[in-house]
DNA sequence: TTGACTTCCACTGGAACCGG
DNA sequence: CCGGTTCCAGTGGAAGTCAA
């Protein structure tokens, strides 16, 4: 809570500039840059920003809350952020504490995906939900040695107390800093930052039926979203190319609609996993995604969550079932309520997986033991786990010290 | 109090994989 | 193409529990 006091107080520091983001004053003082393709640029809606003698390009778009995206429309970003803030859910997607606003959607598109200096981002775009519309907004770098402006114009923008993006933090958001430090002294300071990444989190729920988690197949088979005569992503170094030459508007227009799809994606993209965050255990058809989100839960220690989320899907059949039921045991015995994991334990010797069948022995010889005090069931269990064929030589010579003690407790 | 176990946490190394 | 993040299983050590 401190951290995020402190994050607060940062972006203030961030945000300082607000007189020198009013281009009218620096568009005075440097009356002679060319833009070229003007008229072209703002007929697409895009205008210039200037700073100091650079300028970079700047495309706004609005959407009513109403506008649908695939399965959602905007408006219910507001059903989530309710959910969120009602609070008692410690998860890494949890927008508790922040406004709608705050929240900052984002996706660059660059001439490569090597992280060295010889690529560069060439568009940054962003998107915020605030009470009547959706924003986007983007920031395009009209040669390579615009940067400062193009940097300038998006971090007097960016709430960097809250980025939601895909594999951002390994890819978008590195290739921000990496460009920020070759120009760190004359912008202001990076601090640290919230950062939902929503790949994760999509890994987690969707890769057991997914060839690929990319953005655009989550797109495809969760937000029943359909791009119509969409750029792909990996044209965009090649066309961005052209246009460092030709100059031409028209070639960039697929990248800048492509990367604008992506951030509006990412908001339906956060609306869809939030709901199912929330969605109660028994109204998840699909059983391994509802394993998934409880092995989620587990991650983050919401015992009773992931109990309930596996109660519901005992005595269903499908392909982590047994592990499923072996994670139930467990949560039980965190639980203190080992009375209810015993029967689970027991059914689970008789599993197929060796890694649940021999745990599981290993526990009810724990139970029995040190519990209920029954060496003779403890012995059992023990041996029953050595004889299992499938036997580690590590867990043999475990389970030998095991056999030895119950074995002396047993004839005393 | 001590010793024998268990539990919890932090760490680590390897693999997978997404971004343009 | 390649960097960075995360998951996962495994490990080790500190802390906790219990019986004698």
């Amino acid at each position: 809570m401190s951290l995020k006091n402190k994050l607060k107080r940062m972006k203030n520091h961030l945000n300082v500039p607000e007189a020198e983001k009013k281009p009218a004053a620096s568009q005075l003082s440097v009356p002679d840059i060319q833009v070229p393709f003007r008229e072209e640029w703002e007929a697409f809606g895009v205008k210039p920003f200037f700073f100091e003698d650079e300028y970079c390009l700047i495309r706004e778009t609005v959407y009513p809350l109403s506008h649908r995206h695939g399965r959602y429309s905007f408006s219910e970003l507001d059903d989530v952020m309710a959910l969120w803030n009602k609070g008692g859910l410690t998860h890494t997607l949890s927008a508790e504490g922040y406004e709608k606003s705050q929240l900052f959607f984002f996706d660059t598109e660059t001439t490569g995906l090597g992280g060295g200096a010889g690529n560069m981002i060439f568009l940054l775009g962003h998107a915020r939900v605030y009470e009547d519309r959706v924003a986007v907004k983007q920031h395009l770098l009209p040669k390579p040695g615009n940067e400062t402006a193009l940097y300038k114009s998006f971090l007097s923008e960016v709430d960097i107390t809250s980025l939601v993006t895909y594999n951002g933090k390994a890819f978008d958001w590195p290739q921000v800093k990496t460009r920020h430090t070759l120009l760190r002294d004359r912008l202001p300071k990076l601090p640290d930052f919230g950062h939902f990444d929503l790949l994760h989190g999509a890994r987690r729920l969707w890769k057991h039926k997914l060839e690929r988690v990319s953005l655009s197949a989550v797109e495809n088979e969760e937000l029943a979203f359909k791009r119509d005569e969409d750029t792909p992503g990996y044209l965009a170094p090649m066309l961005y190319f052209q246009f460092l030459k030709a100059e031409d508007p028209a070639l960039l227009k697929g990248v800048l609609s492509h990367n604008e799809q992506d951030v509006l994606s990412l908001i339906a993209l956060y609306i869809h996993m939030s709901k199912k965050i929330f969605a109660s255990s028994d109204q998840t058809s699909e059983r391994q995604e509802a394993y998934a989100m409880a092995k989620w839960f587990i991650a983050h220690k919401e015992t009773d969550r992931a109990v309930s989320q596996l109660e519901a899907l005992q005595g269903k059949a499908f392909e982590d079932s047994d592990r499923a039921l072996f994670d139930l045991a467990m949560l039980y015995k965190k639980q203190n309520r080992r009375q209810d994991a015993v029967p689970l334990w027991e059914k689970l010797t008789g599993s197929d997986l060796h890694i649940c069948r021999h745990q599981s022995a290993v526990e009810l010889a724990i139970y029995f033991e040190h519990h209920a005090k029954d060496y003779k069931k403890a012995l059992q269990a023990a041996q029953q786990a050595a004889e299992d064929g499938e036997i580690s030589e590590k867990e043999a010579e475990k389970l030998h010290v095991r056999i030895a003690r119950l074995k002396r407790k047993y004839s005393s």
